[in-house]
DNA sequence: GAAGTTTATGCAAACGTTTGCAAACAATTT
DNA sequence: AAATTGTTTGCAAACGTTTGCATAAACTTC
């Protein structure tokens, strides 16, 4: 280790100045003449100092840090390594830093139940961005009512008193459906958890498709893993043969795991059976056949997720918010 | 909002103590009698009490924060959001979470290089988990010498002054290559990027196989996400035809991207070219062939990355450690 | 050149914990 | 009953910033 950690009273002392100009001049406050600023920051620099965040976060009651709590039921086997949350998470980490702030992961099993206390209340972070809203939104509505700055990641046509970022999922699930009706499926199956918000409005969006066609719904109601989509569509045939034509999957983990079960026993994608999954992973565009789907756009969420979620912190109210899905036609619906 | 925040003095005036009591009594130090201890702590409860981290870790000098840091070049595509890593990331959060330490989530790009500085003076966190060594170990090296307690995934046989937790790269490479051997190839590809430390270490042993088989070794090399894979599988074939009949891929991501160009053209996996990728990411099992790979412990690995931090906070010297690997033979290898 | 105004800096008190040390009290021994 | 020991609690000083207020210096203005 180098010499000593340099404190705030060390670089005054250095400089010949008290250590309330030091630290006026390293947060450029223009109370400070602007070349002793300059040189005070010259200075903090050539020393490689750095603040005791404990310190100033004690001081200022800030913290500049956002708790990001990857929010899981506990009945689901949808891990924190689910490919798609994980990859909202890696997005919101970006967002964030642009802003200067920092992301404390966690999820809803670290932290207790009482979010306010933990999170807040304890100077941990400033903020919470809540990723999924799961079956239940009590935790969530809780910490809202206790003032939590908070944003969620989920189904934004959900009544709440939070704001919420999502995609349309109704229209997503809608649009699915619709496109593998038009390519001449009359069987559309839907595979998912309907008792899922988010997975509930894509649902929704695939019974009023299905019925304007006046075809008739089919649920095949599984844990939203790949895992379970691949057992679950084994067992189907099984049982009852193939007694589909098209599958609108409720996410494209849970396609993936329906087009390896179809694969294993030769029902060829998209002939016998079309597929579309939701999200849009990366392993969407390397599956073969290629997974149509529908594409969440995590980037520009992430990027409104904060925004809005420091707009609040500004004090301000703010609503939710619809982000624009796409629909990515590849080859598993053609 | 309920009422105000509670502070350790508020809860004092409430029991009729004083804060050095209360501090002490939740803490759980033995000096305060048990019986007074379990009213505290029970009075704390009932009370929503939560510590102010702030002033804690003011005080302390410790933050049981631990900083995570996805290292990645600045001239890949290999994004923050690659699965392998992301999973690795879950991983390791899960485990820190059993020590009930916090996971202060970074990227090269946001922190400055002066880690020591960044994470260590700055009170930000305790320790550093630095994923993936990179093409350069420069700042790793940098951080270590100045004496920041720190351990890297990244290939435990590289020569280090800093413990370094990983699978056994050179064995995983020759293994897999040599299975490919067994099976007829006689025309084994590398595909990946040397330069990268981890799969250099993959390379070398699929060097010794290859001459030990003597056949002739063949490396493309490209920038390790399955699109370059998917790309340069893409203009060998369309450049040279079929000039091998096996591929040992870095990863399971650069492996799926060549499986895609493969089934393209209509190339048989196994039968004309056989493949093996290495990390056994969920997809591995998913795709169609299911991908044969060398999977990677990261559940035991994050385990003994954050068991060998802890024992460096303790101040105690630790050593390299080699996780097992696995071969994991599914169809795209018969 | 004295009084007022503006500009630039310093003083010292917070922020809410933790902890060394002293003190009070109880139990035991001489 | 005093002295000794052991147990339990409280006092007060840190930890390193930030910031309201006071002060000092430099400049105007009459």
């Amino acid at each position: 280790m180098n010499d000593k950690k340099l404190k705030l009273v060390d670089l005054a002392k250095l400089a010949g100045v008290s250590t309330s100009t030091v630290s006026r001049a390293l947060n450029d406050n223009p109370l400070i003449k602007l070349e002793t600023r300059q040189k005070l920051q010259r200075l903090a620099k050539k020393h490689n100092f750095s603040l005791n965040t404990a310190a100033s976060r004690l001081r200022t009651q800030k913290t500049n840090v956002i708790a990001v709590m990857i929010n899981l039921d506990g009945d689901t086997e949808q891990s924190i390594n689910d490919p798609f949350l994980l990859k909202l998470v890696g997005e919101i980490n970006l967002a964030l830093n642009k802003h200067g702030l920092e992301l404390l992961l966690s999820n809803s099993f670290m932290a207790s139940d009482d979010w306010v206390n933990y999170f807040i209340n304890s100077r941990r972070a400033d903020g919470l961005i809540v990723v999924g809203q799961g079956k239940s939104q009590a935790n969530i509505e809780a910490a809202a009512n206790a003032g939590v700055p908070l944003v969620v990641w989920g189904d934004p046509k959900t009544e709440s008193n939070y704001p919420i970022v999502g995609s349309d999922n109704y229209l997503g699930g809608r649009l699915a459906t619709e496109r593998l009706l038009e390519h001449g499926a009359k069987n559309v199956l839907f595979l998912g958890d309907p008792a899922h918000a988010e997975i509930g409005e894509r649902y929704r969006g695939y019974l009023d498709a299905v019925s304007r066609a006046k075809a008739t719904p089919n649920v095949l109601s599984i844990d939203i893993t790949s895992k379970a989509a691949y057992q679950g569509i084994n067992q189907l045939l099984v049982d009852k043969g193939l007694c589909f034509d098209g599958i609108m999957a409720c996410s494209d983990m849970v396609a993936l795991g329906a087009m390896k079960a179809l694969k294993e026993r030769y029902i060829s994608i998209p002939n016998d059976v079309g597929l579309i999954g939701f999200d849009d992973i990366s392993m969407a565009d390397i599956s073969h056949p290629s997974l149509s789907t529908i594409k969440q756009n995590t980037q520009r969420a992430s990027i409104i997720l904060v925004e809005k979620l420091l707009a609040q912190l500004a004090g301000q109210k703010v609503n939710s918010q619809v982000v624009e899905i796409e629909m990515i036609n590849r080859q598993s619906s053609k």
